[in-house]
DNA sequence: TAGTTGGATGGTATCGATAACAAAGGCGTT
DNA sequence: AACGCCTTTGTTATCGATACCATCCAACTA
């Protein structure tokens, strides 16, 4: 069950091979010069032994470690996952491995995370959001390698993004009700501060609001982000207390609608006669629910496929390179007239 | 914006703060004998040179990496993810970093990965599972670390295990339900052969329904793992079609079970009057859904926890450390009589 | 036949940090 | 004053794979 000695090297399997370590090397690389007979004879001599190859030795010498860094503010997250598995798949194709790394929606532990990310010495790194620390700002600056940020469109880009505008998608959300007829609109979201692309959503309801001369007060805030389905309960009970005329609800994400959603079910209140819900992240639950919940696609997926391609084109140096501006689609179903 | 110049490494501080190497790599280490006045000289010299700790070079002369490798099915589950967000909590305190990968509820796929992540040199390794192919099966008896396997337990097990029996929660639920009344049962899983516990919880309600001597042909196969909630509305669909006598359905997942929830809503169904349901995973959705669904909680978090503390105990040297059983809570909720 | 080409292989130094050991200096004790 | 001990720092070798350059030999050309 345990292993006593030490495990073997490449040096070993050249000794048994009766060939030099260099080729031994050799054998494991697809696209190197190299006899079949001398491969072969490697390759079984290393399964025989139990060989294992050793990335650290490679990494240091070759300095390259085909690791991708990647932060999400959330593993628990359906819209982050895809994002990483988008990225994940694209990246297959190199053989690149991704270090996660999750913010808890928290600037100082992304800064945290950063540091410890580049230790490791990673071939580019992507971040989620434009928002960071000053420090975290200028490691990133500083890195030796291709930076990319997504799920934003940063005022200040530090090197590529992948992205859309948070406060942009909610503003189309806003025009669509008020193009509907309503006009006694509500925003719930998380608390200020911390959760900055959630921030801007809620930014952009405030100016479209504004803009379209409505009342802007019927604000929830719903506690530290991410919000919960729970939390998006909890908050529409506050809400039908405190502004109990309200005619539709944007809810900062699909959870905490579909939330919403039941604690109108509870009270007996009908969706969308009584009051509209509208989402955003195209959750699959909000695909499925009765009724099924309005809201705004912003492609997750897609972004990480984006960022994968992008990333790779970069690597290649490629030089024409530029950002990708994500448009999100906003996506009407049972929950609003 | 890019650095042409490369990286500075410890030699480079040491010459500016004009100490040996050795001390510099000394102040990077807490623990370490250091006067203060040298360490904060060698720290002030690294922050004005952008010196950025080289963790290949550290990992290759220490033989030490501080990687956990984690394989999971699906990052896009929030019972996984919830163990790993357990498993990461805990080892965060001796600043192990966690390397995912997933194998999309594949073992050929597992075994790719679980060669991938044994190059990297992890400290020890955490699998989902107690099956695994031939070949991944030797490398993990090889692999010359801990080896724990989670959320099963194993025929035989490779190392120690952190986990329940599969079938058991099932034949629990199945004992409920017949208690309760019900004996037109039927049970929505995916394929078999591929979600080896999907597999098991099937299986578990074969065995409870032969053993209540009650009729067990009202299984669905709802299609390759993970089961969906769209997938299991479907799947509701054509068990009321083929069985509309149908009492009670156990479903994989609360997720497949919240997608049957729906399908009987909207055709008008009552749950639980005139069907049951009950899930699997005590996912958020099935505590705040109308009706909410009964389910059994498998602690997922915890199951991350108690890895990782044993993952812990083991890494240091402790001797009476033993497999750890998990015991998932039959949760009653309203979608059942 | 001599010269050239290119595929296959070997030798050596090296990536950057640190384990292991050595040594210098300060302080207290007898 | 001599000794031992502890703290702080330095020296050297090393982790294991591979970049770089050299070499060998068979096959082909002129």
């Amino acid at each position: 069950m345990s292993q006593i000695r030490k495990p073997p090297t490449m040096a070993d399997i050249a000794r048994v091979t009766g060939v030099s370590p260099m080729t031994v090397s050799r054998a494991f690389k697809t696209d190197s010069l190299i006899s079949k007979e001398t491969r072969d004879a490697i390759l079984k001599a290393a399964e025989d032994l139990g060989y294992v190859f050793d990335a650290t030795a490679s990494n240091l010498r070759s300095q390259k470690t085909d690791f991708v860094a990647v932060t999400i503010p959330s593993i628990n997250n359906a819209n982050f996952a895809d994002t990483v598995g988008g990225l994940s798949e694209t990246l297959a194709a190199r053989n690149m491995q991704i270090l996660l790394g999750y913010t808890n929606y928290d600037m100082q532990e992304e800064e945290r995370l950063i540091e410890q990310l580049l230790r490791r010495k990673p071939e580019a790194i992507v971040v989620t959001g434009g928002k960071h620390t000053a420090r975290a700002r200028k490691l990133l600056e500083n890195a030796p390698i291709p930076v990319i940020e997504t799920w934003d469109v940063p005022a200040e880009p530090i090197g590529r993004f992948v992205g859309f505008s948070n406060a942009g998608v909610v503003r189309g959300m806003v025009d669509h009700l008020v193009r509907t007829g309503y006009s006694r609109i509500a925003f719930i979201g998380g608390d200020v501060g911390r959760d900055t692309r959630g921030s801007d959503r809620r930014q952009g309801f405030l100016e479209a609001m504004r803009q379209h001369g409505l009342d802007t007060s019927r604000l929830i805030a719903a506690g530290p982000p991410p919000i919960s389905m729970r939390e998006g309960a909890n908050a529409m009970a506050r809400l039908l207390e405190q502004f109990p005329d309200t005619e539709a609800v944007i809810c900062v994400s699909d959870l905490s609608a579909f939330g919403a959603l039941t604690e109108c079910q509870r009270r007996g209140m009908r969706v969308p006669e009584d009051i509209s819900i509208g989402g955003f992240g195209a959750y699959e639950i909000g695909s499925i629910c009765v009724p099924t919940l309005t809201t705004i696609d912003a492609h997750a997926r897609d972004i990480g496929r984006k960022t994968g391609s992008l990333l790779l084109d970069i690597l290649d140096g490629k030089q024409d390179v530029g950002d990708v501006l994500i448009k999100p689609q906003l996506i009407v179903r049972e929950s609003t007239r």
